[in-house]
DNA sequence: ACCTGAACACCGTTCAAGT
DNA sequence: ACCTGAACACCGTTCAAGT
């Protein structure tokens, strides 16, 4: 899979995996997953859309790759040498973010599981859990439920997203206002836990939500041990 | 939305929501979510392309109540009077089920939070963690994170069925055999956990890593009170 | 009110032909 | 070795026309 690096002189501009990817990343950051097409990465390319197959098997490849780069980004920023639960956070807090600056992010790593940019997160909680002393027993759980959780969570906020640009809402807060007022709106009977919540759902940050959830997890871990 | 009972005798094959679903749900489990197509639909129906459109708005709804209908099979199913740490293990397991025999199930749940469907597993967890004397605090960001746990699984299980369909693996454990196998050739300086864990990974039932998450996060609720 | 099915505007992917 | 761009086999969706 090494590509061997070229003979000759290439034009700046010739076309390359890495060229490829980047473009598609921009496309995607920039109008979302459904503008990406071979025909649109290959007018922003200056090519043929055949071309970009000489590069990249198909489109699975290239949301994959274009995945990958984002996740390894967020991994070479965390410090190696923090105290691990310190480090885990970070790990889940990098994820999050990344998802949050590019929601397709999140629906490709519930697509595709197990390819380097999850192998990388997943190492990084899992040898952290390690040093923090979890019995050999539980690490593989432990690490593979935060994994879930920290996916979850991803997928959720693409999803979050997703839905803000389809609808012209702008800013997150009319989200969940929208949310909560459905949460309010439905039976007493049949669901009091959400109207319960629903006030709770408005004012809430994602965010901080998100860590709680991880918080509890590590509380978790901590007991069982 | 509530359509009025027919004034006149209806053919007993009339098209209906409900019979279109229905449809669309045969198709997803035989064939995955590749094969189902207006057009698959309509010939299935037999009927036309565009009939379909009187009675579901575009794909996403069709998609989507499909969702509902198999998450609400499983909600009915669960038994009201257990006690609630058994009761969330058992809503989360009906769900963890319903995603293992539709794995389509799993990749739609990521994808549309908020919809009937979802609201029913977040009531179903919230309001035995409210019986369970979680502190008023605490309810909201708890079952969200339980929640979170199980869409994220969820949507794992539904990529592992798409890649075994994909490709031909007929069982699971070639599957996890071959994860297990790619973890272990990995660099033993960049990768030391998950070569660790990988016999772990080949011989572990995914079933029963969901239920240790659970209890995980079930442990780390009752150790923050 | 409900259904038909051709037509439209797209897709991802292939491939003969070029350089 | 790498690129071009027309062509193919599909899609979801619409809509004039039927009953």
């Amino acid at each position: 899979m090494k590509t061997e690096p070229p003979r000759t002189e290439r034009r700046a501009d010739a076309l390359s995996k890495q060229r490829i990817v980047e473009a598609a990343i921009e496309i995607l950051d920039a109008d979302g997953e459904t503008a990406l097409t071979f025909r649109a990465l290959a007018a922003r390319l200056a090519t043929g859309s055949g071309a970009i197959y000489w590069h990249v098997a198909d489109k699975g490849e290239l949301l994959a790759a274009a995945t990958d780069e984002i996740v390894a980004r967020v991994m070479t920023g965390i410090v190696p040498e923090v105290e691990p639960r310190a480090a885990i956070r970070a790990i889940a807090l990098g994820v999050f973010d990344a998802i949050d600056a590019h929601p397709w992010v999140g629906a490709q790593l519930t697509r595709e599981p197990w390819r380097p940019a999850l192998l990388l997160v997943f190492e990084g909680i899992g040898g952290r859990l390690q040093t923090l002393g979890v019995p050999e027993r539980a690490q593989f759980d432990a690490a593979s439920t935060l994994l879930s959780y920290v996916i979850g969570v991803g997928g959720q906020n693409a999803a979050h997203a997703r839905m803000a640009r389809d609808e012209e809402r702008t800013d997150r807060s009319a989200f969940l206002g929208e949310v909560a007022d459905r949460w309010s709106a439905l039976s007493a009977s049949g669901y009091p836990f959400l109207r319960h919540v629903a006030a709770q759902m408005r004012d809430h940050d994602d965010r901080e939500q998100f860590l709680a959830g991880v918080d509890l997890i590590m509380a978790g871990i901590a007991a069982i041990q």
